[in-house]
DNA sequence: GATGAATGAGGATTCATTCAT
DNA sequence: AATGAATGAATCCTCATTCAT
């Protein structure tokens, strides 16, 4: 679980080919000549191209959880206020590690990882079940209304960003932003999906259907 | 444009490889075992892998525009209601060809292939503006507020609706549904998939946020 | 069981390569290469370096056991000739055969190969009872004494051969042979072999110990 | 020519895993670990993969001739006594060290290794000329006839009893010996060959043929 | 004296494609 | 029109060995 210097290396790279061009289209000699490291060292290091894949997932995975968590504990902030902090968050830790995402999306290879499986669905669940904690919360002061399905909620929230960052060249092109700097698209697009998720869910959250 | 049924054969077994395995993960010869036909026919037929990975969008994609833009031109929904048939459409398509769209999320392929890319793109604006022409409707109508922005909400349903079929199976092992029969499934996810959506537009749509 | 012009080839090279340098010491390019194919060729004919090894063996193996049971039902010969007949026929095949004989002196292939492990044994298994049933006839008609045990007299026929086999290198040095002619040294060994297995076959077979 | 402790260690793990899966069969680190050393340390010891493996054959072969010699100054025991001792001697060694045998038997290695192969021609020399002289003791005294091979005679008791060694498993499944404890299948064939071979050696060195 | 890190070379196999038929 | 035979290129991985420490 703690990777030095050249594994971390190794890891980056493959996360982002992997995420460019998906784990069969990744050779690792591809990986090994981007990364600057010889072949046989990705053997060395993980065993195989399958055991790096994994390394990945736990390299990532690892240590997200703790923060949303500590958000919970937060008692000064309304119910309202935390669905909004935790979109931005899920926003910002998005786009902050695009390929790996990508790469979630990519869902055959988590499928066949049994260990990431496992991985994947617990931090699922938790992240769930902490909405869930503060939709109740909202309930029970009334900020928000009955009935509210919260896992299709996070379908909404992971699913609308995921496809937003998916088809982000489709968007630069449909808006002229194609010119645009990296970084100041980065930051339209944190805005953009931020308010719209936001608006969305208050409306959802608030208003009786 | 017109594939023979051989051809056919070919088209719709790759797909549903593709789908499962990825691109590179799917060799011809599984292709054809699983097709039933020899191996040098999917060169024969289409030229090369990619060529028949390019067939299948122009297979799936040829044919699906008309169906929505008929809708359109009925005067007797009011906006709303054809929201919610947008909504219907879509999932009933994206249910009906969870192996297309499965492809389709993989997107890395998509952008590589320059025809198809532009095919997509061209498919992708269309259904924006229709579902913008109607908006625009129930705005004039009063049914809905001002300020709605419209590509978000398309990036909403697409993506939520995909997101919750790539999890279908964390979906099924969440709620106890992974003896389910298959066919039922289908069926609740349908309903499950379709409320939350024209819920979360009904209120968004209608409410100031 | 029945292969085309080019398998033989194969085959045949990888019999001598593998009776020369070892299974793992022989690689496939080696054999490619010696035998004039394509590297691909090797797995695309036999589907694998071992499978190819097993059809070595199934090549060989196959067609021997015919010659040496017509032998059998010839009533002509007594006892005694029959026994020298065997050897003088085993000597022949394995002469002519050295490459092989010496394969299968690796045992540790024939170990790890259940199919071709099954068909040695029941190869040898035959053998023995046949050269069983020659010395009950030779007990029966008086030529040979009681207490003949049998697959000690096959061990020995076969291990000393093969043994002379393996080291006739040896036998050539210490002899001052190692300049006669292949051929000559071929005749050389037959008559030699022949004649001191017959012998002791004759000695054990008729006289008490 | 002398090893330290942990050199024996290699040595004796090298020389099993050589005998069971060939030299090429083996890599060291299969060596390293089942000796519980380093892997660089077989390099750092040996040489190479190759200097190990003669190693083995310095270290088996060094110190065994002198045990036989000893026995021919013996003189109460008559010729036909010393050729026993020297088949239950035989037998006793090979017994003791089948993994060292079964690479005698991959005689490839041996032809390869130019010090080796000199060592062991050394070795089968003075053996036979041992036995010889027993021979020649034994046709002087009457006890044995004229017209004697010792050659052939070696190698009809290393090529008996090597064959048999190696092919204990058949006769194991031959015999329905295939749950006999290791200890009492080894003490079996201790016997059955020193029976055999003795009875061979009486009868083919007594008897004119 | 001993070893963990690192690597170039080579291992077997699979790949998509071609071509003669 | 359709295909079996064939192949060059590329795949991942393992190998024995080296070298700085």
């Amino acid at each position: 679980m703690e990777y030095n210097e050249k594994q971390v290396q190794i890891i980056e790279t493959a996360e982002q080919l992997f995420a460019t061009n998906g784990f069969e289209g990744t050779s690792v000699r591809d990986i090994a000549q981007n990364a600057g490291v010889n072949i046989a060292m990705i053997s060395y290091y993980f065993g195989s191209k399958e055991k790096l894949m994994e390394a990945i997932f736990v390299y990532r995975i690892g240590y997200t959880r703790l923060k949303i968590e500590s958000m919970l504990k937060d008692t000064v902030l309304s119910p309202t206020q935390k669905i909004e902090k935790i979109v931005d968050s899920y926003i910002e830790k998005m786009m902050g590690n695009q390929c790996f995402y990508r790469l979630m999306a990519q869902e055959q290879h988590v499928r066949e990882m049994q260990n990431i499986s496992e991985l994947v669905f617990q931090s699922k669940f938790l992240n769930t079940e902490m909405v869930r904690k503060i939709v109740q919360e909202g309930q029970k002061n009334g900020e928000f209304k009955k009935n509210i399905d919260v896992v299709m909620l996070m379908a909404t929230m992971i699913g609308t960003a995921n496809h937003f960052i998916m088809q982000q060249n489709y968007y630069r092109r449909l808006n002229n932003m194609l010119d645009m700097s990296e970084e100041d698209f980065q930051k339209h697009v944190k805005r953009k999906l931020g308010n719209h998720l936001k608006n969305l869910f208050k409306a959802t959250l608030t208003h009786e259907a």
